[in-house]
DNA sequence: CACCATGTTCCTTG
DNA sequence: CCAAGGAACATGGT
């Protein structure tokens, strides 16, 4: 359930829990998710482990421990939520999940990764940071870095923003939001863009996400997803809607419904296998 | 049964 | 070597 917004909402919610925890015993029910280290490695390496520090990266979250021993260690712990992974905190006390690929026992609470899909990953393994582009938040990506890197690719704009390389960070949902506030046909291969639509691009990119961190930060989450319900992503009207909550994506998901914009309907295309909603007349190729 | 789903990686083809 | 397309991973909702 994460592009980069949610996962720098949950970052920011466990860094200040786990800081001082000492892990006491590892679970993983799922090797795979640990993989590449096999179940007792991932394990004996954690055991006794104290977290220290959480950074995010991309969509990466980013755990800093020391090991347990006379040494203490430094390592590093990845986790990436895959389509429906959550990271939280339960009572130790409470039944865990049906699918919990990794629990890891604190004491009296249990930090618990939940992943219905079990696409997510919680690993020793840091390569997948390598390869990935710049922060889009930080100083470091600018309109001229996203030029260079689309200058050369005759990929379309919606697939490009994908690639982890290129930035790290958007997904399906705030590519297609972030397209339809540049006004950006998502078909437009990406070395066609102009200087002007490369500016815009990278200001919506930033806007979106800074966006969607500000709405994560400020409104009531449920971070363990009680009654089934997920209300920690995209931050959508609660079904149980006070409309406390603004309906917050303009395009993603609303095939067939007014633009905010001019009012013509979005429409839904699929692009690489996964769905972009646009509009067909604020996002007009040319 | 059909189709859809916030992601990444691997394999094949050109 | 690269780009692009598709499948695989696995489960659940509608």
């Amino acid at each position: 359930m994460p592009e980069l917004p949610e996962v720098e909402v949950l970052v920011r919610h466990l860094r200040p829990l786990l800081k001082g925890k000492r892990i006491q015993e590892v679970q993983v029910h799922r090797p795979k998710v640990v993989a590449p280290a096999s179940v007792r490695v991932f394990s004996r390496t954690l055991q006794g482990a104290e977290f220290r520090g959480l950074s995010r990266r991309g969509k990466y979250l980013v755990f800093a421990l020391n090991a347990s021993g006379r040494t203490r260690k430094p390592l590093s712990l990845v986790g990436h939520l895959g389509m429906t992974g959550r990271m939280y905190l339960a009572p130790a006390s409470a039944p865990l999940p049906r699918h919990a690929p990794v629990v890891l026992c604190l004491g009296g609470e249990n930090f618990i990764f939940e992943d219905t899909r079990y696409f997510g990953r919680l690993t020793l393994d840091g390569s997948a940071l390598e390869r990935l582009g710049p922060e889009p938040l930080a100083a470091g990506f600018s309109a001229e870095v996203l030029g260079q890197g689309l200058r050369r690719s005759t990929q379309a704009i919606k697939i490009k923003l994908l690639d982890q390389s290129l930035v790290a960070g958007v997904g399906n949902i705030y590519a297609s939001e972030a397209l339809f506030r540049a006004g950006i046909s998502p078909t437009l291969p990406s070395r066609r863009l102009t200087t002007r639509q490369v500016e815009g691009l990278w200001r919506e990119i930033r806007q979106v996400l800074a966006e969607a961190i500000e709405c994560g930060s400020t409104v009531p989450l449920n971070f363990a997803g009680l009654h089934g319900r997920d209300r920690l992503f995209y931050y959508g009207r609660a079904p149980e809607a006070e409309d406390y909550y603004e309906e917050r994506l303009r395009v993603y998901g609303r095939a067939g419904q007014a633009c905010v914009e001019c009012g013509t309907l979005i429409k839904r295309m699929v692009q690489a296998a996964r769905s972009t909603y646009y509009c067909p007349r604020c996002q007009r190729r040319s």
